[in-house]
DNA sequence: TTTGAATATCAGCAATCAATAATATAGTTG
DNA sequence: CAACTATATTATTGATTGCTGATATTCAAA
């Protein structure tokens, strides 16, 4: 019992990190190929304290790997079982959405 | 982008759902067949007014149905691939976990 | 070494949320 | 209807967390 507890409460934190909207808009930046930080913050429109805080967050939890280039640094998704994760649930909810453009709902993809 | 903004916070809060140590017990308990509510504060030892309002929020969230029978409540999983998702990230965790007893780690099995 | 660009961190605020105790509702039995 | 059981809801409190503005760090170029 004490060592499934232990497991729920990791488990539980690997379900939050991905139960954030900014954090998913931020990994569906880079679900394909590594971005600089510079990049996802033009592509989200996000602040870049916020961006760097989710960045880090994400980091720590072992979901993302990061590379420095220069002054930049690049983060890539290190745990590709997690994209594809959220490719899972968004297809599910994009499906269930009334009047959805499927198509262009392709989140992850 | 605006239509996967939509399909982001609906994603997220599905993984919000999951995102809590408690909840997964709780799931833990009801993923192999359905338990009233008394069942589930028997198993898990949480307050009964706390497995209610997490039952609840599952079940609004659509992961649980729910059926009467005389004062009863027995709920259910609705969505077994919810299901799917916790084990395989509960696996993972656990064939990280140092000195883990991975046979008795086999949550949501 | 100074300047500037890229990124990270910190402090404060507001909002969210889980836990708890108390109360309310629904159903059953007498 | 009264008493009892099972479950839901409400109010409160404490803790967590996301957002923002300001500051700090790291690196490159002059």
């Amino acid at each position: 019992m004490q060592e499934l507890n232990a497991v729920f409460e990791s488990t539980a934190r690997y379900f939050s990190v991905l139960g954030e909207p900014t954090r998913l808009k931020i990994l569906h930046v880079i679900c394909q190929e590594e971005k600089c930080v510079n990049d996802i913050i033009r592509a989200t429109g996000l602040l870049q304290a916020n961006v760097s805080r989710h960045l880090g967050l994400m980091y720590q939890a072992g979901l993302l790997s990061r590379r420095r280039e220069g002054t930049q640094i690049f983060y890539q998704v290190a745990e590709p079982l997690f994209v594809e994760l959220c490719r899972s649930i968004s297809v599910q909810v994009a499906s269930r959405m009334p009047a959805s453009k499927l198509g262009e709902a392709a989140a992850f993809g």
